[in-house]
DNA sequence: GAAGTTTATAGAACGTGTTCTACTTCTGCC
DNA sequence: GGCAGAAGTAGAACACGTTCTATAAACTTC
């Protein structure tokens, strides 16, 4: 199937070859991230499983592994990819509120409910991101990052000071905390909301 | 081997019968915790095999099953019996400190260098408690109790308050959430210990 | 103390995460 | 255009949590 006889051939390998080597791989990425998000959202953790998102994504296997070392690496960096998505969002839209207070719930409640909207893919995510272990240590940390900037820009448009980053770290804290127990049936989301409203009263009033 | 011809025999059986069915099962539970124990202590929730764990305690894995139907039950149990001991060792002892504050670092302190005496077994446990499924909610629950309960009492002596329930279940979320950053290395003790005196500090002072 | 029920045992079997093997296809380089 | 090495593929193999089966022991009840 390939041209072999054309001086042009050789052009266009190059550069279809040059988009297909880190395009290609990208792509393959992608439809990776996306069959696990796709999988989670209809079955949870227990659905995403590997060799169903190496079909969903049409690769191999082996594929798959060497793309994301292991199932927890592969949810945290979905859990990045989708917390990126979120932050996008959430900074195209100006946050409403008098006080840091009125801002963090107004940012929380929203984003918490995003997420409840997809309980599965919810499931899955936190439950991945809490179990993780030391080998999947810089995935956690750049979600962990990206929860806390997401409550300090909710907090003040300018450079966070050390007590707002310490506040934003506790609440990110309490936040995946009460997401945990609304997954696993131990709260309610109006335990959830309150548990959370409470919370960011007593570190912001 | 039964005295079958003594009438003794009879309120024997009942008596060593009935010492032996609950007696028997309690012990066996008991077994199970101190090998699943031992096994953490050694290496880790990883370490923690069903099969290891039902050899080392002398039964079979059908049995470890019916007293535990899996492998987080089991782990949550187990520190739902650790805490326990904990706490009933903190009740032996007073808390020194002027106030809430003070008292709570103290307890705090207190038992995250215990737990960090035992990394593997910390790990272990920790991993199952987050990890945990709906299933095993109502273990979770009561660790989560457990957690809380720790937390009122070093606050004050008296009943506990709302606000003070609410505090204390913001710090057992981010005690929690730092014992997980710990046993994955992406804090160190001493990140641990700052972020805690910071979070009591805006909780408490 | 015998029948029936519950509990325990040994071990096979199964599912899913992970690893390994043998082979093919790309890609960059001369 | 041909070659070396990297990346991908198909699928077997392995490990460990969990379930199942067949049998034996322990307990309860009459």
């Amino acid at each position: 199937m390939t041209a072999s006889s054309k001086p042009r051939a050789d052009a266009l390998n190059v550069l279809s070859g040059e988009e297909l080597s880190s395009a290609a791989q990208r792509e393959r990425r992608k439809r990776i991230v996306d069959a696990t998000i796709a999988l989670a959202s209809k079955g949870g953790f227990d659905a995403v499983q590997m060799r169903a998102v190496a079909e969903r994504a049409d690769v191999a296997l082996g594929t798959l592994y060497r793309y994301f070392p292991s199932k927890v690496h592969l949810l945290v960096s979905s859990l990045g990819v989708e917390l990126e998505r979120a932050q996008e969002k959430m900074d195209r839209t100006s946050i409403p509120g008098d006080n840091a207070y009125e801002r963090v719930l107004f940012v929380l409640g929203r984003i918490t409910r995003g997420l409840q909207r997809n309980p599965h893919l919810t499931e899955a995510m936190t439950r991945a991101f809490t179990f993780a272990d030391a080998s999947a240590g810089a995935e956690v940390d750049n979600v962990a990052r990206l929860m806390e900037r997401m409550f300090t820009r909710a907090m003040s448009e300018e450079e966070p000071t050390d007590e707002h980053k310490a506040i934003a770290r506790v609440i990110s804290d309490v936040w995946l905390s009460n997401l945990v127990a609304w997954v696993t049936r131990r709260a309610t989301a109006s335990d959830v909301a309150t548990r959370l409203e409470l919370t960011v009263r007593l570190l912001l009033a």
